[in-house]
DNA sequence: GGTAATGTTAGACT
DNA sequence: TAGTCTAACATTAC
C-alpha cells in the first residue's frame, strides 16, 4: 500500500523500532532485489553498524546509518511493508531482506510481489528516480504548486498527480481520492481547469495526504465519506449512491463517480 | 485459468 | 518535444 501516507509511516515504525540498535547481521532472501551493490558488501557494509535516522522522500525511505557514507535507502513496489518481531518469531515467505539486531530482534523488509528495491548508495543521485524526483507536495507553496500545473498544463490531471518527476509521492490510490475531494472527473485535462479549481486541487492534494498520514495507514480505518472503501466494480458513491465507474486512464485503474466528478 | 493489483520504466506511437 | 499507451517486471488473490 505505499504511496506518500503509507511511506511516511514506515517511516514513524522504522524510528520507533529500529534505531540505535547493532545489526549483528544481515539475510537476502530473493535474489535482485538488492540494487548498486553485491549481497555480499552490502551485509558487510552493514554488519556491527546501527541505524541514525530515517526519513522519506516521495516513496522512498532514505536512512543514515552510523559510520558509514552510504545510505540506505528503501522502495516499497506496490506491496511492501515493514515488520519487527522476535528472532524466533514465525517465519513471513515474504521477508525479503532482514536486518538481525543483536537484542534478539530483527527487521523484516516484506515484498510480496517484488516489485520492490533496496540500495546501498553513496550519493542519492545514483537512484534514477530520486535524481529526477519532482518537489514534496506537503512542502510546496501554492504559488509553487499553480506554477508547476501552468508547466505542465497540457497534461491529464491524474497523470501529473501520479507522475513523480513533477510532485513526488502521489499514486494511483491517492491521486483517485484527491480528484473525488476535488469532484474532478480524472479525464480533464490541466488547461480545462478554472483558476478556483486549481486552487481547490492544491487545497485537496494537502487535505487528503494529510489527512492519511494521520489516519496510519496500512492499518488504520479511511473515514466512510472517501472513495478509497469504494474502489471497486458495482460500488456505490458515498457521497451520492451513483455507481462507481472503473476505466483505464493514464495507465492504470481509475475509480471515480461521473455524478460528483465533472 | 484469466485477470487485475497501491510502482516504475523503456520503447513505440501520435 | 510532449504526452500517452503498452508491455514488462513478479507474484498472489479473486
Amino acid at each position: 500500500m505505499p504511496e506518500l501516507p503509507e511511506v511516511e509511516n514506515f517511516k514513524s515504525y522504522f524510528r520507533r523500532t529500529s534505531l540505535k540498535k547493532q545489526i549483528s547481521d544481515v539475510e537476502s532472501r530473493a535474489k535482485g532485489l538488492i540494487k548498486k551493490i553485491t549481497f555480499d558488501d552490502f551485509k558487510k557494509k552493514l554488519k556491527g553498524k546501527s541505524f541514525r535516522d530515517a526519513r522519506r522522500r516521495g516513496k522512498f525511505l532514505i536512512v543514515n546509518v552510523g559510520g558509514l557514507k552510504e545510505k540506505l535507502i528503501f522502495h516499497f513496489g506496490m506491496t511492501g511493508n515493514f515488520e519487527y518481531l522476535k528472532q524466533d518469531s514465525e517465519e513471513n515467505d515474504f521477508a525479503k531482506v532482514v536486518f538481525k539486531f543483536k537484542n534478539g530482534y530483527e527487521l523484516r523488509w516484506l515484498n510480496f510481489r517484488k516489485l520492490g528495491k533496496v540500495y546501498l548508495v553513496k550519493d542519492l543521485d545514483e537512484v534514477d528516480l530520486l535524481k529526477k524526483m519532482g518537489p514534496e507536495p506537503l512542502l510546496l507553496s501554492k504559488e509553487e504548486f499553480l506554477d508547476l500545473l501552468e508547466k505542465h498544463k497540457r497534461k491529464n490531471i491524474k497523470s501529473f498527480l501520479m507522475s513523480q518527476n513533477l510532485i513526488a509521492g502521489i499514486g494511483n490510490i491517492y491521486s483517485d481520492e484527491i480528484m473525488f475531494k476535488a469532484n474532478m472527473n480524472p479525464h480533464n485535462k490541466i488547461d480545462k481547469l478554472t483558476d478556483k479549481e486549481k486552487e481547490e486541487l492544491y487545497n485537496q492534494m494537502k487535505k487528503v495526504l494529510k489527512k492519511a498520514i494521520e489516519i496510519g495507514p496500512p492499518q488504520g480505518k479511511f473515514p466512510s465519506s472517501w472513495l478509497i472503501s469504494y474502489r471497486k466494480e458495482g460500488e456505490r458513491c458515498p457521497i451520492c449512491g451513483s455507481k462507481i465507474k472503473k476505466e483505464k486512464i493514464a495507465g492504470r485503474s481509475a475509480y471515480f463517480c461521473l455524478k460528483c466528478q465533472k
